[in-house]
DNA sequence: GCACGCTATCGAACCGGTTCGATACTGGGC
DNA sequence: GCCCAGTATCGAACCGGTTCGATAGCGTGC
């Protein structure tokens, strides 16, 4: 392993020259440059990377804080913004980190190690619960930060889809044939992105002029089929699902089919993500793209920006969603 | 920010009793050991990790080298062992790192990269292809490293199932009520764990005394499609099919009942990784679970358990695999 | 009462880079 | 011939920890 000194004595330079050199500073003649490169080139030189950070300050590494990973059912969401996340970081230079913590409090505590101890330039907020204190947190450490989801706290820069349009046009894509039953069958209650969707569902039925009903599921599937056995069981008129995650919404699917309803003539249903199983059903299901990938990458550039202090305030954006229709809604 | 000299004047003592003080050394009085602590905790004193790594040589970080997160196909599969090695890590007092390399030249560039500026401490490689220079690489730096897969050359590391015997059981599992025609659905040629499997396979076939027949898939589902028109159409027989993954298990029963075949009565189908979306299909889909968490997590173990010097040579360690019958093969 | 060993602590060096301020050298203007 | 501005380079300080070798202070044994 050889240092920059090595680097000095074979270039016969000073440390400082070297280091110029080897940083490109105009400064330096270009035969010193040459001759600095040229031994670097023949020593196999590589700076070492905690060096570095020491004395520049900076780390050249964004931290990924996601307890989601934990929750599963959401791998195909994940997998597809951890890679534009990934690839935004690479085409910027940074290295990605990455911690799942397993609930509020060590996400907290990993959080403020994070930031004291310097692990990274900056950290990726992943849709963390609305009460806890992650947020405050990181606008008052002034540590460079974006969130993935919608923010509670003002200050924070996020990326996101807008959940409540994306609720509201899946649940009116259902409406719209006429139907006048419709069901949301909802995620954990404290996040805002269920929240928004439940809020986008309510303005569509209200606008359809029907009765929205709303069930809330934490741990599907099975959780799903107790939900629509209930309804079922209660003499509930039900002619469209509306579920805020695909494979909700194939457990809904063959729950119906057990009960004798067809999909989509008796009941129409939509998830959300567009996972890959949506093409494995049968009926193939409905979706809706919310872009992961593109809300990664967004997200990349939105933090990377912030860091170079271009940005003062806090700045949010929206990644498009589309609707995709298949059989289970055709 | 408050650092080690601050502590350090706070609390009355140098900076090299404070530092020993922080990290538990036994030479310091308890007295002075207890006013460092406080003055520390009074301070929020949190040690910078660059600083740390810098002086100490090691950087409290492994990296994770993986391409597979491109190809997708897998994200079920990725997100449970990236999670087992999270864990391991977390739990080892380090943190994960992560790239995920476009083709071979980037995965060989940023791997040498990563050694020679002391990323991270170890490096846990994800089923590279035989023919790169990768694990030669490793091998010679002497770097800490763990290979998930079978290794083609000596010296390394590896956490790997049994992919012999996996694909040994799921094929006899299909033939044992003396089905006598099937197929085997297998991914990219180059790798390791699919040349096992196809080894496993003919062995089920070759004890069974039926003929094997091998199908190779780069880029399903279509792929899938057209590999059992193919068969079809050449007027083969056909009555039992293993995947090396469930996505292309599903491809094929949908083509499968659109050929009029029924399963599992005139076709028999298993896949391997044991995904979610075996749950959600129709007829469920049996599988193979390969434990894809344990992999994660026993990397982790023999890579920590290297990197402390404890083991001298490279060892192997196989993770069970387990069949899980469900109606496709009934 | 003195030599000795042990314990607790300290100052200084070190890890490998970056960066600040000083300096030697160069060429141009008058 | 002298002064000045600008350029290329250098030594030293610095980033914030860890660790080595030295030392002061102490109690013990004889």
């Amino acid at each position: 392993m050889s240092t920059i000194r090595d680097i000095a004595r074979s270039a016969n330079v000073s440390v400082s020259t070297a280091s110029l050199a080897l940083n490109g500073d105009a400064r330096v003649r270009e035969a010193t440059r040459r001759r600095v490169l040229e031994a670097a080139e023949l020593l196999d030189y590589h700076p070492m990377r905690a060096a570095r950070s020491l004395s520049s300050g900076r780390t050249w590494s964004i931290h990924l804080l996601d307890p989601s990973l934990g929750a599963n059912m959401t791998s195909g969401f994940f997998t597809h913004y951890l890679r534009g996340l990934h690839d935004g970081a690479r085409d910027g230079g940074y290295t990605l980190t990455l911690t799942v913590p397993q609930d509020e409090a060590e996400a907290r505590s990993v959080l403020k190690r994070l930031m004291a101890e310097r692990w990274s330039d900056g950290v990726v907020l992943m849709n963390p619960s609305e009460h806890d204190g992650l947020l405050q947190d990181v606008v008052e450490a002034r540590f460079p930060h974006v969130l993935l989801g919608r923010s509670p706290v003002a200050g924070v820069s996020t990326v996101d889809n807008d959940n409540v349009a994306v609720a509201r046009d899946a649940t009116e894509h259902l409406l719209a044939p006429g139907r006048r039953a419709p069901l949301l069958i909802n995620g954990p209650a404290y996040r805002t992105f269920t929240q928004d969707r439940e809020q986008g569902f309510r303005e569509a039925c209200s606008t359809a002029g029907v009765r929205p009903r709303v069930a809330y599921v934490d741990a599907p599937p099975d959780a799903v089929r107790e939900v629509i056995d209930a309804h079922l069981g209660a003499g509930l008129a039900l002619d469209a699902i509306v579920t805020v995650a695909d494979p909700q919404a194939v457990v809904a699917m063959r729950t119906l089919h057990e009960r004798g309803r067809r999909v989509p003539q008796d009941v129409a249903i939509i998830g959300m993500n567009n996972d890959d199983l949506t093409q494995y059903t049968n009926p193939r299901l409905s979706s809706v793209e919310l872009n992961a990938f593109a809300l990664g990458r967004n997200a990349i550039e939105l933090l990377l920006a912030g860091m170079d202090g271009a940005t003062g305030g806090a700045s949010q954006r929206l990644v498009p969603h589309e609707l995709v229709i298949r059989e289970s809604s055709a």
